[in-house]
DNA sequence: TCCAACCTACCGAACGTTAGGCAGGAAAAC
DNA sequence: GTTTTCCTGCCTAACGTTCGGTAGGTTGGA
């Protein structure tokens, strides 16, 4: 347990926020899931804040490994644009769970301060991307690339959100689809 | 304070939820709010799950009549379309607030079961307008309009969200237009 | 006389957090 | 090579606060 337990508790502290949010992230239950008892976690993690803000940070440093690994090995800026809401929807599978940062964002007025900084940290690797591969794509203007990329972002969000809503994840298919059908995403 | 006392309760519960969500509403800091003690809320309602419940009911009973106003007093399915995303606008706008269906979808798991059952009901009265306006209006074929009027609110509400995360409403007006500039929305 | 509306005074549970101690292995001192 | 020191990782036991909720009393108007 002791070599990795730093890493260990970030890791459940990660499911347990994006299933129960910051505020539903108990120590006494977090130290249950990794083993140990909850004050051992302070000797890993200075306070909750400091703990949110870790997870959070590493949350969006892990996305953009990801998404680069991505465009790296399919080399196709098209097909990037096809995979991408997939990673939203495996957040589902998993026990229908959000994206942490959509769960910081609703959260956001109690976030501690730390907290609130990395909130953007995620949507700003994500939206970058997109704008990358849409210009590699050809799909938009490179002018507009960035604006395009932000509603795809936006979206993709919502259609997690609201699936997550029904606890259905076909719900969260059928929207990606009509954001397809209408022009949002490339076709 | 006493013949709307209830009234008076939901209706800064409401409030306090777009703010701070369901986990984050309190007995003490709600009766305080309204100017009674945190007891005196059991005489008007029996638990905090019924209570939450009620708030979403009215929340979507609410916005039903508020669509239906706007179609009849505009009569014009286009400039519904137009106006439409200004209710969510205008949550921003008021404090940062989020919609309380998204807060709602978003602690989802933390729930009572009476107040799951209610989450769907704004999305379904939403959806339900957006699809006959979009019909009325001709911008879309009516075997569709019931996924693209999903679309249009799930995008919404992830462009509130997104917008909320910077406490920039202007980050919403522009998420808005992308909509509109990428065929999502009629421009 | 009665009842709705509100009160005071609690309860048990859960929360994040702290103090202080114990085991054991590595490093330092002899 | 042995002993001592020290640090890491975890523990038990409690702290004060806040939570939703309950019991029972007071008050004022119909």
């Amino acid at each position: 347990m002791s070599t990795n337990a730093r890493e260990t508790i970030l890791a459940a502290a990660r499911k347990t926020a994006q299933a129960h949010g910051y505020g539903g992230l108990s120590y006494r239950d977090l130290a249950a899931d990794v083993g140990i008892k909850a004050a051992s976690i302070y000797h890993h993690f200075a306070s909750k804040a400091d703990l949110g803000a870790a997870v959070a940070r590493r949350y969006w440093e892990d996305i953009a490994v990801e998404l680069d690994a991505m465009l790296e090995k399919t080399g196709d800026p098209l097909e990037c644009l096809r995979l991408y809401p997939g990673t939203f929807r495996r957040s589902l599978e998993d026990g229908n769970r959000l994206c942490l940062c959509s769960f910081m964002s609703a959260e956001y007025a109690n976030l501690p301060e730390a907290m609130q900084r990395e909130t953007q940290g995620f949507a700003d690797v994500n939206i970058a991307w997109l704008a990358k591969v849409l210009v590699m794509a050809g799909a938009v203007k490179p002018k507009e690339s960035e604006a395009r990329a932000r509603a795809i972002f936006a979206a993709v969000s919502g259609a997690q959100l609201y699936a997550r809503s029904r606890s259905d994840v076909s719900q969260f298919d059928a929207l990606i689809e009509s954001y397809r059908t209408s022009g949002l995403l490339p076709a």
